[in-house]
DNA sequence: ATATCCCAGCGT
DNA sequence: CGCTGGGATATT
């Protein structure tokens, strides 16, 4: 019976996974034409499943004998706009993530249609420390909004924004915004979470509360889903949000702030699509033909190449100063480099030198704040046997134990907790040395030393909470706290009005990641931690103490002086001459599994695929294992994949990496590789 | 994601 | 011989 040819042929991204060997879309009869971004409920082999319809054709194009199935449902048309299905295909086809995937991570969780309940937006809860002052821009602000209000090349343009901690980026974001077209929206994309409560702060002094929506996974479903659509009719203007911010609807974006743009939380490394926002955010400026300011106080090596290679211009800011007290000397703290060998020469068996610990009593005495930076939670870095030296290890997933509390050892990594009388698995012994330093330690250490003092410590143990960074920063900035004890988290980005001085416990510790990122981060995490202290405008001066065995290393030298030009000519070039990024890629895949046999044979097998191309300019690494060789019981091996030409992978390696079975998980440009 | 098929391993 | 569980498989 012959069919009538006046269906149309519906091209839909079913929201679920399918492998990258495969066509990623599938084809639909619908009695009309269905419009790109409609959202669709299919049948897909014996299941419902949604999707995303991408493209109409006529019917008449069908090969007679093909049968397709109908659409089920429409279940709202023009739900994804053309921009968005164009930045998902970017991102399936950059980081090799299935497309319908990478949709999904578009489309909100819906709920039936209901009252939303209020936001906190609507009843701010105001944060200490941000009074809505009025901004009178500097000569060099005035010249960097300048810069970046008008330029009107047709191309997206991108600024590096650089400026120390306090010389007013936040000012220059807002006065941006705010110069930018009415009725546009901005997307302010911040590292974490954390950060928003002060940002909806200084944000919502400048804009009307009801403009601005905040984008990340910590808020309500309902609340979600709400934002999203005004977001989609044009309604929120200010969109303040984490990475996954990038997959918000805008109707039509005229600025991103890649806020803290070093932050390696921009990249998602633990799942599909493993995707790094500031990427994205580049390609979505495009789509949107907006501006983007990528703003920090140690830019990334990536954003530094790309000013040097042109793509983008570099606008430098020099630290605010009160204009009838310009004391130089203040813009930036006072770095001292203590050696602790000579500590030890001179029996300090302690991990606080002496020049720190009477600073801290110093200001202490003059009621001011300290900041003490260790990057390592817990009592110790690790503990062994007494009697043989053996490193006390989880028995589930092989990583070193640390020392918690009343004899029990945890792992950081899985919930294992010893018992209080752990043995050792060699010798069956009992005691136990602690090796290292840990933020639990050096809390213990101070509590002892400054028994008056008021602690408080500041760690992944101590901020499960949701609301503890929330505590911690108005007791803090209440004055309510004296010492505050933390690892990397508490250099983010934080305005800590009060604070004299900073601790660098374990400048090594930074170095000792045996991982090609390792000098930038520890530069980076070095010169942000000092950041802290450095206020305008102060009555005293800040000061930073750097505590290391290896006084001579020049990162350290170059991190007090703040000399980010010579720390990266010498870091770009090391990077050029081994064809590490920004100049040559980097492709981590990892293959798990709970059979170790299976594990091996499958890594060989596409360690032999890959390497029998022979593929001009590209460095395949044997199989290792990976970075946590065992998780929960499965095993894990990993092949890095090194390009030279950084813009494109070569079509050879492309066709493997898509066709790699189930079970490879394929990170491109990986935050670290070992 | 999920229903289905296939086969190994086991008990009757 | 039939039942069960795990793993692979294909999806318009």
């Amino acid at each position: 019976m012959p069919k009538k040819r006046t269906a149309i042929i519906i091209d839909v991204v079913p929201l679920t996974r399918i492998p990258l060997s495969r066509n990623q879309s599938f084809s639909y009869l619908a009695d009309g034409k269905i419009p790109p971004g409609s959202l669709v409920s299919i049948p897909l082999f014996r299941r419902k499943v949604e999707g995303i319809v991408i493209g109409n054709r006529p019917d008449f194009e069908r090969l007679g004998s093909i049968e397709l199935k109908k659409i089920s449902e429409i279940i709202e048309r023009g739900f994804l706009d053309q921009r968005q299905i164009k930045l998902a295909k970017f991102i399936s086809d950059y980081y090799f993530s299935p497309l319908g995937i990478v949709m999904k991570s578009f489309v909100p969780k819906r709920v039936k249609a209901r009252t939303v309940k209020m936001s906190g937006l609507e009843k701010p809860k105001s944060l200490l420390g941000v009074e809505p002052r009025k901004i009178t821009l500097t000569k060099e602000q005035l010249q960097a909004i300048k810069k970046i209000v008008t330029s009107h090349e047709p191309r997206a343009t991108s600024i590096l924004l650089f400026g120390p901690a306090g010389s007013g980026k936040t000012e220059i974001y807002i006065e941006s915004a705010k110069k930018l077209g009415k009725n546009k929206q901005v997307l302010i994309l911040l590292p974490e979470l954390t950060l928003t409560p002060q940002a909806i702060d200084r944000y919502g002094a400048h804009f009307d509360r009801k403009n601005i929506a905040v984008f990340h996974s910590k808020i309500s479903k309902g609340e979600f889903y709400s934002n999203w659509q005004k977001i989609k009719s044009g309604e929120k203007k200010i969109i303040i949000g984490t990475r996954m911010a990038v997959f918000a609807p805008f109707k039509n974006l005229e600025l991103i702030v890649v806020d803290e743009e070093q932050d390696m939380s921009f990249k998602q490394w633990d799942m599909n699509p493993r995707y790094d926002a500031r990427k994205v955010a580049e390609k979505l400026a495009e789509l949107h033909d907006a501006k983007i300011i990528f703003g920090s106080a140690t830019p990334s090596l990536e954003s530094y190449q790309k000013v040097l290679d042109k793509e983008s211009e570099l606008v430098e800011l020099p630290p605010l100063r009160i204009p009838d007290e310009p004391k130089k000397d203040y813009d930036y703290p006072e770095v001292a480099i203590v050696d602790l060998k000579k500590e030890r020469w001179e029996k300090n068996r302690s991990p606080i030198s002496r020049k720190l610990r009477s600073e801290i009593a110093y200001a202490l005495k003059n009621n001011l704040q300290t900041i003490l930076f260790i990057n390592r939670q817990g009592m110790s870095r690790f503990s062994i046997c007494a009697n043989c030296k053996t490193v006390l290890r989880c028995p589930k997933c092989e990583r070193a134990l640390i020392y918690d509390s009343g004899g029990i050892y945890k792992c950081a990594h899985c919930a294992y907790k010893t018992s209080a009388t752990p043995e050792c698995s060699k010798c069956k012994g009992i005691v136990f040395e602690n090796i290292g330093l840990g933020t639990q330690k050096i809390e213990k250490e101070i509590a002892d030393l400054f028994q008056q003092a008021r602690i408080a410590r500041m760690d992944n143990q101590t901020m499960r909470d949701a609301h503890a960074h929330e505590k911690i920063y108005r007791d803090f900035a209440e004055k309510k706290i004296d010492i505050l004890i933390g690892t990397q988290m508490l250099a983010k980005g934080w305005d800590l009005p009060n604070v004299a001085l900073i601790g660098i416990i374990d400048a090594d510790n930074m170095l000792s990641m045996p991982d090609f990122s390792a000098n930038t981060k520890a530069f980076q995490n070095i010169v942000q931690v000092g950041g802290r202290s450095n206020r305008p405008g102060a009555k005293w001066r800040g000061l930073v103490i750097i505590q290391t065995f290896n006084p001579q290393q020049k990162i350290f030298r170059w991190a007090a002086e703040r000399n980010l030009k010579e720390f990266f000519e010498v870091e770009l070039k090391e990077r050029q001459e081994l064809h590490m990024p920004p100049f040559g890629k980097l492709i981590k895949l990892i293959f798990q599994h709970y059979d170790k046999k299976k594990v091996e044979s499958e890594a060989n097998a596409v360690f032999e695929k890959l390497s029998e191309k022979n593929v001009r300019n590209v460095n395949i690494a044997e199989p290792q294992d990976a970075f946590l060789a065992n998780i929960r019981g499965r095993y894990r091996k990993q092949i890095v994949i090194k390009t030279k030409n950084r813009k494109k992978i070569p079509d050879e390696i492309g066709q493997i990496l898509r066709g790699l079975p189930p079970g490879w998980i394929i990170d491109v440009d990986p935050i670290s590789i070992t």
